[in-house]
DNA sequence: TCTGGGGTCCTAGGACCC
DNA sequence: TCTGGGGTCCTAGGACCC
């Protein structure tokens, strides 16, 4: 029997999500800017239609902002991850397949359930969202899991009324992939599309009907399988579980530019504290800490200097202490006077799970897990930042912008939303 | 003056071993 | 002085995703 997959999506989420608390900003163009208030991550249909890309840098469309009174907000990531939460939650109620895949989207399977009243029952998946969370959401249903992308993708663009698109006759799907420019498919970005359209191969019905084997010799195993999820086969299964993530990256780039070396001293502490919270949130442990630290690639007149290094260490480990140290001889290591820095970032590699973690009989990296598990449980009680280690300083003066944050509606007691 | 921050997977090539 | 072939493991880098 072939499997059904739905992807569900929430239209624009991040504005979607302004505008859930914010009921005046409906039909107005509205963007929401990345961290450090630096370009555009995610606008309002008005605002795609004024011919805004994806990632376009705040100080490169002011005019068109002050044109067109677009409302501008600061990512609110609190919000958007709780209101993210609440969506799987619904979702749940529906299917107990269900896969999160972003933020925004999440896979569901329908294994099981009958053909015949799928549309209904994913129309009412679209009612249910709207009525409880105010988000507008689409659903592409189909028997592979690219092709319920695609399916997505034209209830979206054709904003076909319920929200839901099936994709499963034959003919539905040729017509579906027949406009479609290869880049539009899950799995193929710019080089691949460049690389393909070089071969002549422009559309995704081109692409599902060309030679799997020959073009899996010249590309990978990848675009085999894209080829054969084109055709209806499944070869990407649902991913249920909630693995644990298996590299923990933690970087920001600074408000300004400083060749201060104590304040990229003060930021390396800092996202390695950060860093480490999350290595004990999904209890793993990490063997390596790589430290990378980057002048301003887009500054023409700054001299450029990038660079990072790891650290192994003897044994896996998730004290902050430990790691501090290792990330401080780290930085002295790659740090070079003279240069303007703009960011640095911390990337946690080999993750094992601390559970099972055998210690080395040696212990030559000692760790202290009562201490950590103490500073967790008062951060997380008290507030984020109630007790922090020296090193990542008091004046935190390479922070971000967030200059136009909504309030914490749904996570804050003090921000909840007030109705007059 | 101002350009994000996370992740995953695959492959090629070197190191090393027998 | 001559010096094979094949396997595994690890890592860096490239491609993709949202």
């Amino acid at each position: 029997m072939s499997q059904i997959f739905a992807l569900c999506d929430v239209n624009n989420f991040y504005v979607s999500c302004e505008r859930a608390f914010n009921p005046a900003l409906e039909n107005k163009p509205v963007i929401v800017l990345s961290n450090n208030d630096g370009c555009a991550v995610a606008r309002s249909n008005e605002v795609k239609s004024l011919g805004i890309k994806m990632g376009a840098p705040l100080h490169q469309i002011q005019d068109l902002v002050n044109q067109h009174q677009i409302q501008v907000f600061s990512s609110n990531y609190r919000l958007y991850g709780d209101m993210s939460n609440r969506f799987i939650s619904i979702l749940e109620q529906f299917t107990d397949q269900v896969e999160v895949y972003s933020i925004d989207e999440a896979f569901l399977g329908f294994s099981g359930f009958h053909h015949h009243n799928l549309g209904k029952h994913t129309r009412e998946i679209v009612k249910t969202v709207k009525r409880g969370l105010g988000l507008p959401i689409c659903i592409g249903v189909a028997p592979s899991k690219t092709l319920a992308k695609i399916a997505n993708h034209y209830a979206k663009s054709l904003a076909v009324p319920g929200g839901v698109l099936g994709l499963f006759s034959e003919y539905n799907i040729a017509n579906a992939l027949k406009n479609l420019p290869v880049t539009e498919i899950w799995g193929v970005g710019r080089r691949l599309s460049e690389r393909l359209n070089r071969i002549g191969i422009k559309t995704a019905l081109q692409l599902r009907d060309a030679d799997e084997k020959t073009l899996q010799r010249q590309f990978s195993v990848n675009m085999s399988r894209t080829i054969l999820e084109l055709r209806g086969q499944s070869c990407i299964p649902l991913e249920e579980d909630i693995n644990k993530r298996k590299q923990i990256v933690c970087s920001r780039s600074f408000a300004n530019k400083s060749d201060d070396f104590n304040l990229l001293r003060q930021a390396t502490s800092y996202h390695v504290t950060r860093a480490c919270i999350k290595l004990r949130q999904q209890q793993s442990m990490a063997k390596s800490l790589t430290l990378g630290i980057r002048t301003n690639p887009f500054s023409e007149q700054d001299r450029q200097y990038s660079n990072s290094i790891s650290v192994v260490f003897p044994e896996a480990t998730d004290d902050t202490s430990t790691m501090l140290k290792a990330s401080y001889q780290a930085l002295r290591k790659i740090y070079r006077d003279g240069y303007l820095y703009k960011k640095v970032s911390v990337m946690l590699d080999g993750l094992v799970d601390a559970t099972s973690h055998q210690a080395d009989l040696f212990n030559r990296t000692p760790s202290n897990p009562k201490l950590m598990n103490t500073l967790d449980n008062i951060n997380q009680s008290m507030g984020k930042g109630t007790l922090q280690f020296a090193s990542e300083g008091f004046s935190k003066s390479w922070v971000m912008r967030s200059e136009r944050r909504s309030p914490d509606y749904t996570t804050n007691w003090t921000e909840l939303p007030s109705v007059k």
